[in-house]
DNA sequence: TCCCTGTGTGGAAACGTTCCCCTCATGAGC
DNA sequence: GCTCATGAGGGGAACGTTTCCACACAGGGA
């Protein structure tokens, strides 16, 4: 509507004396200065963010992209990652890539088309293809949960392969040999290394996995959902499923409730990543929990020194450690539900 | 990187064609168009948002302002909302104003800074001023979820009245007769119809309502969570608790368990808002549900056409009806948790 | 032959900022 | 009285598009 010309003409001095007081840098004399505000005030003015961003190729956005919003992992990343980037005056956009390659390659496009000053990408693949204009363009990247080959960003992760270590351990702990793993998308890292934890902890107790117990596929619920069912009309034996995220554990208690099992009566149950509010509800799912919300500012804080090129380092990896959470769905005997 | 001047170097035209081939409009021979194609893909060409949206004045963004997205209403609404304008190529940005005045204004000043092309807005209150200057500039607003006075945009929202009307009716049904409502923000209508809704229900069925057992105060957790903790320290009576929301449900959840109150065993309990994940992987609380996707795409759709001009007639107002799920949490005897 | 219409194309003016570069007081130091 | 540093502020180019306008050319009708 109104522009930084009127707020000139209003106050009386130019337009380049606006400029250094709306943006507060080279001399201007306090005079100017109040009534330049003055004016801006009464104009009610609002500066131009295509304008300023054409001419000083920044934006002030940060992007976050991330296979689906609808996660409780990865919605309360984006509050980590907002409230930092608002505290320095930075604007999140938010991305679903739904995990395809062509969505993602068109959300990048869009960003760098807007001049966007930052990205946090959990990627769809492990490849650095798809993430390559962006550093070709200066533009900062951080990684968050999934490890990209060769590709140098910092990155902030959960300890996924010592992870699923431990959630094995609690339900062979509990006597279970025959364990499901319900993994996601192996052209990822958390469900290679999710993988590689389950392993070891069989084989460390001396057990002989059974390959047709591990399926994997993509992240969605209702794939889940399929493979659990497939492996229970197969009649397949197994005592016990494992969930790679919230999305895999929740197709699987749909798969097995659908066959009338019990959980933890006739099957127990336990997954990587907690689903808060249904646990705040009613304590069930036994999980491996990580602190997102720290993972997701963590992530925004190293972005911001890459941004303002505080540091220029060698590519950081930070790995946070998530903790159990027992429940009922495992079949533990648990006195109370311990939450924070 | 490389600007539309390159591309038309390399391709041997003007300026003017490039654009024309690439936004598709005016006469250009097949020859040029061919030309400039192959030297925008070979250039990797991306147009500058900014400086299109300086000329144009449109952004091809469109706005969400929220008040949490780490609220499984709002993420669905949110992907309801950007399924339809990534559909019409549009891109969605997400802002939460964590209820407070000061930060919607900031985001609006910011959006319209950011030559915003459509806002959906859930308003921090009832107040049509802290919308106005989006109208002021022409920026085509839809409401959803909370209802402003006097504010000429289409809305679509649930139907709270009747909605908290059949959740009471459950409860007396049961043969409750002390029920508490942990209600919200009264300063926005979802909260105000939730109370008239439960009071009706109570009128109904000639029962007087003890004033004391209705609390209300902002859409925290927290918040809830100290009230119902109030509630039971001073003693006053009941038997059963009705959230407004699902974070109203969980705070209730967490007081009734602090002090040792078994549900559905001690106090029943049901909510408006379910809490899909949740009640996928353990059905356990009965609540009001309402369809927040399409709520979503519904509004999207409205704002499109407005954006679009297709309809500029008197506002819109529909309401969707949501329905009534009954679990565990207010004991009454379900055989199946009939989902979906 | 002349004019007109339909195509195809390029030049150049915006859009609203930022910021470099210039000018101009003023006053201290000699 | 002169120079020079410093504070203050204006002019105008540039950012990368879109789009208006002018122009050129071909071919058809009078």
């Amino acid at each position: 509507m109104s522009s930084i010309r009127e707020v000139s003409k209003r106050a009386g001095v130019s337009i380049a004396t606006v400029s250094r007081v709306l943006s507060n840098r080279g001399y201007v004399s306090e005079a100017a200065r109040v009534a330049v505000l003055r004016a801006a005030e009464e104009l009610h003015y609002i500066p131009n963010v295509m304008a300023r961003g054409l001419k000083t190729k920044r934006s002030g956005l940060v992007a976050l992209l991330v296979p689906q919003i609808v996660s409780t992992y990865f919605v309360y990343a984006a509050r980590g990652i907002e409230d930092v980037a608002n505290k320095n005056g930075y604007h999140l956009i938010i991305c679903n890539t739904d995990d395809s390659l062509e969505k993602q390659r068109a959300y990048i496009d869009l960003l760098i088309g807007s001049s966007v000053d930052g990205v946090i990408v959990a990627s769809v693949n492990r490849s650095p293809r798809p993430l390559q204009p962006l550093l070709q363009r200066d533009i900062p990247v951080v990684l968050v949960d999934r490890f990209v080959d060769d590709f140098p960003a910092d990155i902030v992760r959960g300890d996924s392969i010592n992870g699923m270590k431990t959630l094995t351990e609690h339900l062979l702990d509990l006597g279970h040999r025959r364990i499901a793993l319900v993994n996601g998308d192996m052209e990822t890292y958390p469900a290679r290394d999710r993988l590689v934890g389950f392993q070891a902890a069989l084989r460390e107790r001396g057990i002989v996995g059974d390959d047709r117990l591990v399926t994997h596929g993509t992240w969605l619920v209702q794939d889940a959902e399929r493979r659990v069912d497939e492996l229970i009309r197969r009649k397949v034996p197994f005592s016990a499923v494992l969930g790679a995220n919230s999305f895999m554990s929740v197709g699987a208690m749909r798969a097995l409730r659908r066959h009338g099992f019990a959980v933890p009566g006739d099957i127990a149950l336990a997954g990587f990543d907690d689903v808060e509010i249904a646990s705040d509800l009613d304590p069930f799912l036994t999980v491996l929990t990580q602190p997102v919300y720290t993972m997701g500012s963590f992530a925004m804080n190293m972005l911001l020194e890459r941004m303002n090129e505080s540091y220029s380092g060698p590519p950081r990896d930070v790995v946070l450690a998530p903790w159990l959470i027992v429940r009922r769905s495992s079949g533990a005997r648990v006195s109370v539900d311990e939450e924070a």
